[in-house]
DNA sequence: TCTAATGTGTGAAATAAATCACAGATGTAA
DNA sequence: TTACATCTGTGATTTATTTCACACATTAGA
C-alpha cells in the first residue's frame, strides 16, 4: 500500500476515537465528526478512507464497530509482531509490562539491559538478557521493532547494534538524535523534541 | 511566521542534531550531512533553513553554533514559557523534576492531583494543587502548556478544564483520543499511538 | 409515497511541498 | 593567482496533498 505519512497519522488517530466511540457504545460516525475530533476537514477523512478502500453508509456514516474491525485488519494491528526493549530503568520497565500493546500490533518478547545486576533484580514474565545477546536474540525470535529507553549517550551505539542484527523499526524514548538508514521505520518519543516542537508551534501560531 | 508542521519537525530535529554536534566539538555542518540525518534531501534543508531566513557559508555549510544559537532565538527556546503538569503518577512526578525542559522553551511551575493524599506525599522543589486550584494558578500565572499525565478516563476533562483555563497548547501522554478546538496547540505523546503509528508504517514499507 | 435533509465517494481544481537546476561564492591546492 | 571543487540560496518545475463540488444514495418525516 502507498499511503503519505499524514494520511498514516490521521488513521492512526481516527483508530483511537473508534476506540473511544466504540466504548461509549457508540453505532455510527460521520467523517464530519472525526474530522472536528482530528482538526481537519470531512474532505480530508473521506479521502483517507477511500485511499484504505474502505466504505461508509450514506446518510448514515460509517459503522464504528465495522470500520474499526476493519481498521485493525488492514493495519495489521493483529499482526502481534515482535518488540524489545532495551534499557531497563524506569520507563523501560514500566513498559516491559504494557500488555497492551498486543492490541496495537506488538508483542514485547524481550527486554536488554548492560547491568547484570539489574537483570537480576527485575521481576517481570518477560524474559530479561545482557546486550552480549542481543543480536541472538532479534535474530532467532525475529525481532522487528526495538524500543529505545536507553541514556542519551548510549542510545546511537544501541540503534547500530540493532540495525546490525537486523531491526526494521526503532521507537526512540532517549532524547539523543540517532540517526538511521532510510529504509528503517523510525519514531522519535522523546520529551525535549516534543517541547521544542511545541515551543516552534508557538511561535507560528501567534 | 507560517511554516508548514514538516518543516517545523524538521527544523526541531535539526536542532537536536545541532546540540549533539556541538557537543562533539564540530564546528560545520552541511546541509547534506543534515539531510542525511534526518532522511531527507539537502534541498529541503536549505529550502527549510531559507525560509526561516537563515544563511549559510559557501563552501563550508553553517557554523554549529552560531546556527544552534539563532535557532534558539527563533524559535524562542530561551523564552521559558510556563507548563504545568496535571496528574501526578510516575510519569507525571518524573516529568515535573525534568529541569531540562527550561533550556527547551518551558519551565514546570505547577503540578496538579486530585488526590490530597499523593499531594502530601510528593516531595519536589515545584508547587503542587489540588485540582480546584486549576482554572486559578493557570490564570494567575499565565501558564501556557498543559502537560496530561492523568489516566484515560479522564484525559478529556481534565483537556476541558485546561481550555477553559485559558490554556494555549497541550502534550498528551495518556492513551485517551482528545478533542480541542483548532486553536489549542495539540500533540500526542501516547505510547498506543505511536505502536499503531509504527504498525501502519510497517505494513506500507513491505 | 413524496420531499427534504444529510452524508458518502470521487474526479477536478487549487494549494502546498519537495525537488531540481543552476548561478554565485569561496575555500583549496598546484 | 588560476582553476577546480564544493556548497549555498532560490526561482522554476514537478509532484503530492488538500479542498472543492456535486452526483448519488438513503433515511426520516409529513
Amino acid at each position: 500500500m502507498d499511503l503519505s505519512n499524514n494520511t498514516i497519522e490521521r488513521i492512526t488517530k481516527i483508530y483511537g476515537y473508534l476506540d473511544a466511540l466504540e466504548e461509549r457504545g457508540v453505532d455510527f460516525v460521520s467523517s464530519k465528526e472525526l474530522a472536528e475530533a482530528l482538526g481537519t476537514t470531512d474532505h480530508t477523512i473521506r479521502k483517507d478512507i477511500s485511499l484504505l478502500g474502505m466504505t461508509g453508509y450514506t446518510r448514515k456514516g460509517y459503522s464504528v464497530r465495522f470500520f474499526k474491525k476493519e481498521l485493525a485488519k488492514k493495519l495489521e494491528l493483529n499482526k502481534k509482531r515482535k518488540a524489545c526493549i532495551i534499557g531497563l530503568g524506569r520507563l523501560g520497565t514500566a513498559l516491559l509490562d504494557y500488555e497492551r500493546a498486543k492490541e496495537d500490533g506488538f508483542e514485547v518478547v524481550a527486554g536488554f539491559d548492560c547491568s547484570i545486576n539489574k537483570l537480576e533484580r527485575i521481576r517481570t514474565h518477560i524474559e530479561v538478557f545482557p546486550m552480549s545477546e542481543l543480536e541472538n536474540i532479534i535474530k532467532g525470535r525475529s525481532v522487528d521493532l526495538g524500543i529505545i529507553t536507553v541514556p542519551a549517550k548510549s542510545a546511537q551505539q544501541v540503534a547500530d547494534q540493532l540495525i546490525e542484527a537486523g531491526i526494521k523499526g526503532i521507537l526512540n524514548f532517549s532524547p539523543a538524535k540517532i540517526v538511521v538508514p532510510k529504509n528503517i521505520i523510525y519514531l522519535d518519543m522523546d520529551f525535549t523534541n516534543a517541547l521544542r516542537f511545541v515551543a516552534a508551534k508557538f511561535i507560528t501560531k501567534q
